[in-house]
DNA sequence: TCCAACTAGGACAAGAACTGACCTACACGG
DNA sequence: CCGTGTAGGTCAGTTCTTGTCCTAGTTGGA
């Protein structure tokens, strides 16, 4: 490693520790004249990356946020929990990111060495469950669907259709959608000849076959929006929620999956639930309950029935004892 | 641009992208000559970044997975995606990530641009309270606390203890540990002089003090291991939380954020919970309703109390109606 | 079957760059 | 006010880099 270029990663990755690195240092791990240092830290600084520098006795170099990305340097450990949390951030469908963080995501486990994807599936595996509670998307899929995005190739795939038939699909994808805690995929179906939004939780096996799009033109602004378009049309009913929470609106907001301005303060103490959702309300049923105030809900009966059932679950469970366990009540 | 250095980083970048990119498209993008584009590709492969060629009339070049981790170059959109998920990562204090999520954060957020930061604090701030049921920790506090753990330097923080009182500390960070769903700091405590743990989120105001440290031996094998030493003689009750599911084991391990072994079968349909916990019982009663099967605790009296009460308050909720609905009810 | 399109890499000469040594200027803390 | 740090100019020798030639090997399709 005696060039020019490894050596400036080299710098760049010790500068992206959290510390001040004195020049006299950095040139001794870097093998090279302090003089060179400061001509490294020039050019970083030309190519946009902001180095930082305390002047004086105790001073030294520092990278600090700028106008650009500057590449990230991970050691093993950073990469895993990187990959963890994109993997969540990803499997969760946080609304705002879309398909970037499948396009992180892809980035990430495309050049993750092996001896560590074994760590991640792991960890993830292990966490996802008690965070997904709706239907989880597999990464492996949302990668490899994000891949033919970016690579604009087609893809063919299983996909369970609402009626829970199974089909074999050829189609040239377009984007990734995230919204409200589900992924779509929107394309071109070539067999039907005709634009199709698809869930990604339904999508199984992607195979992205070696051919270039000939691009069709989107009835839409772009994916998102044919997305926003399309959802009301199928999928799981859109119900009118409303309820009311003995909790100040800050308690609430935020807490159900819902978008800002579905929770509306009625005093000081209490605030008010009014929106439309396509969620499982059983979901949205363990929600509320796990939200740790006293309310009620007015709408729907679907969400009603939900909290019922749920209530008498967890009466059954604290009412329920085995018979080793204080027999007389 | 002209220089190999910022040539060969943006040629990684391209790279990066999940697709085949024929060797002439890149020399047209980095304007340089085919030949020089091979030199670069053989010279990053030195590197170590194993850039994978396929042969043929349809072949191209592309960044596959190595030994090391090669420098990610994000996009702005992407590195906003990243940010949110190891914020949530870090957030929920996975276990068997521990300091390494902690500095992945500290670095990204040390080099992210501050018009990339609004966006990311408005979305973790909208994503953190829908998983978020225990305490949640503050990621600034966390990435102060691993800027001073990595540069080993002296920290002053206000510290909330158990019985609320609210104190001024000195600490020399030793390491950062994240256990169960929360994060502890270990250090030593200047003022009392000696090894103390912290619970991060009881932690407020930290400021690194320029002060290096004069490293003390901890006595203990490293900062997890002693924290594991300590953990079981303060804070919440450890309790012993026993109950049996209507369901298969597979549907219930890892979903009540418990270790692996803690669920075993009873039979095919059937497993039972057999645990020391020291989690909120409240969270614990909260995550076990969501399950979506019957179950029944037997241990301990705390955790009953608390699935009666969510009971009643779900029995509540769909009892309870407006005047204006079904009055007759 | 051959051709086109691609990767792979050697040789060479002109030019560009990099480096270390030495210098001065400036900032800060003790 | 001195020690220690950053900042940066200049210079000469050396090394690297680049584009332009080559040839060789692989693959998919016409």
């Amino acid at each position: 490693m005696t060039d020019t270029p490894a050596r400036l990663l080299k710098l760049l990755s010790l500068l992206q520790t959290p510390r001040e690195w004195p020049g006299s240092e950095l040139a001794q791990r870097l093998e090279v004249s302090p003089r060179t240092v400061r001509r490294d830290i020039e050019r970083l600084r030309e190519l946009g990356y902001p180095v930082e520098a305390s002047m004086g006795a105790v001073g030294g170099y520092r990278l600090v946020a700028g106008a650009a990305m500057p590449p990230l340097l991970l050691d093993d450990d950073e990469a895993v929990a990187m990959a963890v949390g994109i993997r969540t951030a990803a499997g969760l469908a946080v609304e705002g990111l879309g398909e970037a963080s499948a396009r992180a995501l892809a980035k990430l486990e495309q050049v993750l060495p092996s001896r560590l994807r074994y760590r991640v599936t792991t960890i993830n595996a292990a966490t996802m469950p008690v965070l997904g509670d709706g239907p989880t998307v597999d990464p492996e899929v949302l990668t490899a669907l994000a891949a033919a995005v970016a690579n604009r190739e087609k893809v063919r795939f299983g996909y369970e259709a609402n009626d829970s038939t199974e089909s074999r699909r050829l189609v040239e994808p377009i984007g990734l959608v995230a919204n409200r805690r589900r992924w779509y995929l929107v394309g071109h179906d070539d067999d039907r000849e005709d634009w199709r939004t698809f869930r990604v939780d339904r999508i199984s096996r992607p195979e992205a076959i070696g051919v270039r799009n000939t691009p069709h033109e989107l009835p839409a602004e772009d994916a998102a929006d044919y997305v926003a378009g399309k959802r009301s049309d199928w999928g799981t009913p859109t119900l009118h929620v409303v309820a009311t929470f003995q909790a100040p609106v800050h308690d609430v907001a935020g807490r159900l999956g819902d978008t800002p301005g579905d929770v509306q303060p009625l005093d000081e103490r209490t605030c008010r639930l009014d929106s439309f959702r396509d969620d499982s309300m059983e979901w949205l049923a363990g929600r509320m309950i796990v939200l740790g105030c006293e309310f009620s809900v007015e709408q729907p009966p679907e969400l009603i029935e939900h909290l019922r059932a749920l209530g008498a679950r967890a009466r059954d469970a604290s009412a329920r004892r085995t018979a080793d366990d204080s027999p007389s009540e």
